[in-house]
DNA sequence: CTGAAAGCGCTTACAG
DNA sequence: CTGAAAGCGCTTACAG
C-alpha cells in the first residue's frame, strides 16, 4: 500500500540514515557531501516519490514571482474561444507575455472569493482585475487581504478609489456614434450589456448624453452577454417590431456578439445592411471581421493594455512607485462594409 | 523611512500587544476573540500593512492548486499575437478554462530551467508542456525534479519516455497531402520550421513516405518559424528560382505563417494561388482564413487538446490513475480557396 | 564531510 | 477570551 501522504526530506534522511540537513546539500548541490552519499540519496529520494515542496522553499524568500489576471466578465460569457470574444483572450495572451519579459508568471485565476478557491487564487503577488463589477467583492477582498491589484476600467460604484488603469469608454463610444452619423445615420440606438461594469455604464452614459446634445430620444435595450449572438431576433423585435415607434437607422452593439446576431438576423429578415441599418460594435472579434458584410468594430487594443496593467502590477508587487499614466491606449476604429454605403 | 521587510504576524501582535495566535484568529474570523481585541488587531494590521503570507499559509496543505503550461516553441516566435499563431493562444485560453472548472489556476511559464526563473516557474502541482523539442531540458528537469508533468506532443528522442499526448501529425500530413493531390496536384514540396519538435519530424517523415509510394522526389525546404512571413520571398526562390529544377505545383507549409508569407509573394511575383500553384498550411490561423485567397488549413482543435491535457495534468496532480486515452483529437481540414480551382 | 539547531511565517490543538 | 508550544517542510549558518 501506497502512503497517501507525500513523502517529506525527513523520509528520505530517515530511509538514507542521514539527516535531513545533508538530505538538502545533496539534492541541491549546495554545501559538501561525499559523492557515495549524494548518490545514495538521490537513489533513496526517487525510490521514496520525494519532491521538494516549492511552498516550503519559498518560505525563505517569500516571493512566488507570480501575477494574477482576473477577468471578471468570463463567466457571464458561455465561451471563451476567439470567435466570440476575442478580447480576452489577447488580453490574457498579451499579459502572459509581459509578465514572463519581467521574471513574473501569470495565471488566469477563477473568482477568488469563492468558498472553495484554490490557495493559488490568493497567492499571486500582485493582481490585474479585468472590467470589475460595480462594488466588485474581488476588489474587496483584494484590498482587505491588502493584496496589490490594479483593475482596468473601475468599479463603476467606486471610482478612482483602487489603483486602476482609465479606460476611455466615453470617448470611444463617442467616436462610434460620431462615426455612424458620418456614415448616414438620423436616428441611432443603442444595444447594450446587463452586466455592471464601467464600460457598459460609460457607454450609456455617453450615449445618453451624446443623444440630448443632437436632441435624439435616447433609444436603448439591454440585453445579457452570455445570450451572446442568439440576441440577434429579440434585439430587431424590439427595435423594429410592431411595438417600437420610430424605429433606427443605425445601431451600436457594445459586444461583438450582439452585433453579430444582429447582422445576421437582420439579414435573414431582409433588413439590409448597411443600405436599412448601419451597425457597428463596441468590441469586435473575429467574427464581425469575415461576417457579410463585415462590421465596424473598435479595437481596443487589449496588447497595449495588457502590457500597462502588467508593468503596474509588477511595480506594486516590487514596492515601486507608480510613476506612470495610469490610462490604457484609445481604441482604434475598424471601419467595415457595415457603416459603408454605396 | 518604512521598513524594507514586510509586516509579519509577530509585527502585528507586538504592535497590538497580544500573541500572534490571537492576531491568527482574529484575522481568520476562527477561534474566539473579544470583539474589541479583534477591531484593535485589524486597524493596527492595516496600519503597519500586514498582508498575510500565501506561502506561510500554505505550508500546512502543500497544495497550491495550480497548474503550469509551458509552451515550448514560444520562443522561436516573434510574436504570440492572434494574427500570427492563433493555436497557442486558443490552447492557453482554453488550458486556463479547464482547470478553473477543475478548481485550478494554469499560469504560463517561461522556461523553468532558465537560472533566474522565479519560483513560481517551479511551483505547479503539474506541468503541461507542448510540443518540446528533441532531448528538451524542460522534460528533463521536471522528470528529475520529480514535478508531475504531461506533453502536448512528444520528445523526438524519447518518445514513450514520459507521460505524453499522442498526436497524428503523421495522418495528418497524409490528409493535406492527399487533399492537394484530389485538388490537382502532381508534384507537392514541403516548407517545414527549423525547431526540432515531434510536429516537425513526424510531418516530415510522413511527406517522405508518402513520396516514397508515389515515386516522387521530396522537395524539401526549412526555414525557422521565427521568420514568419518573411520567408516568402526566400521560399519562392528556393521552389521556383533559377536553380531549382522541376518546380512544383502545390506547397504544404507546416506553419500557417509561412503560408501566408508565401501567398503574398505569389501574388506579388505573378504566380497564381490556386491555379499554378496549390497551398496548404499544416497549422492556420487567423490570417489563412481572411487572406486572398483563403488557404487551406488545419485546424488542429487546440481547445480539445487543452482540455485533454488539463484532465491528465490535474490526475498526475493528484496522484490519480491516468485510464484516459492518451491522445488528442484529428485534426479537420478547412478547405479554402487554395487548393480550390475553378 | 555531516548534523543539531534555529528560523522562514503562519496555523492549530491545547492549557490556562 | 488569550497565549505558549508544537509543527508545517524546508534552508542555512554554525559547530563538530
Amino acid at each position: 500500500m501506497q502512503r497517501s501522504a507525500r513523502a517529506t526530506i525527513k523520509d528520505v534522511a530517515k530511509a538514507a540514515g542521514v539527516s535531513p540537513t545533508t538530505v538538502s546539500h545533496a539534492l541541491n548541490g549546495k554545501g559538501v557531501v561525499r559523492r557515495e552519499t549524494a548518490e545514495r540519496i538521490r537513489r533513496v529520494a526517487a525510490e521514496v516519490g520525494y519532491r521538494a515542496s516549492p511552498i516550503a522553499q519559498g518560505l525563505q524568500n517569500s516571493k512566488l514571482g507570480l501575477l494574477a489576471l482576473v477577468i471578471r466578465p468570463l463567466h457571464s460569457l458561455d465561451t471563451f474561444l476567439p470567435e466570440g470574444v476575442d478580447y480576452f483572450l489577447r488580453l490574457a495572451g498579451a499579459a502572459s507575455l509581459a509578465a514572463m519579459e519581467r521574471g513574473y508568471s501569470l495565471m488566469l485565476v477563477d473568482d477568488p472569493t469563492k468558498p472553495d478557491a484554490p490557495l493559488s487564487a490568493t497567492a499571486a503577488d500582485a493582481y490585474i482585475v479585468s472590467e470589475p463589477f460595480a462594488d466588485d467583492p474581488v476588489l474587496t477582498l483584494l484590498s482587505e487581504k491588502r493584496i496589490p491589484f490594479v483593475s482596468i476600467g473601475s468599479d463603476p460604484s467606486r471610482p478612482g478609489r483602487f489603483v486602476e488603469l482609465e479606460t476611455h469608454d466615453w470617448a470611444e463610444a463617442v467616436l462610434v456614434l460620431d462615426h455612424l452619423v458620418a456614415a448616414g445615420a438620423q436616428r441611432v440606438a443603442l444595444l447594450t450589456g446587463s452586466d455592471a461594469n464601467s464600460w457598459n455604464r460609460e457607454s450609456e452614459d455617453a450615449y445618453r448624453h451624446w443623444c440630448a446634445e443632437r436632441g435624439q430620444d435616447p433609444d436603448i435595450a439591454a440585453f445579457p452577454e452570455a445570450e451572446g449572438e442568439r440576441v440577434g431576433d429579440a434585439a430587431l423585435d424590439r427595435f423594429f417590431g410592431p411595438s417600437a415607434t420610430a424605429p433606427p437607422d443605425a445601431l451600436f452593439c457594445l459586444t461583438g456578439r450582439h452585433a453579430a446576431g444582429v447582422n445576421s438576423a437582420a439579414a435573414a429578415r431582409g433588413i439590409r445592411v448597411p443600405e436599412d441599418l448601419l451597425l457597428a460594435a463596441g468590441s469586435g472579434a473575429l467574427q464581425n471581421r469575415i461576417s457579410h458584410p463585415g462590421v465596424t468594430t473598435l479595437d481596443l487594443r487589449p496588447e497595449a493594455s495588457a502590457q500597462r496593467a502588467v508593468e503596474v502590477a509588477v511595480r506594486l508587487a516590487e514596492g515601486l512607485p507608480l510613476d506612470l499614466p495610469l490610462e490604457v491606449e484609445r481604441a482604434v476604429l475598424d471601419v467595415r462594409g457595415s457603416t459603408t454605403r454605396g
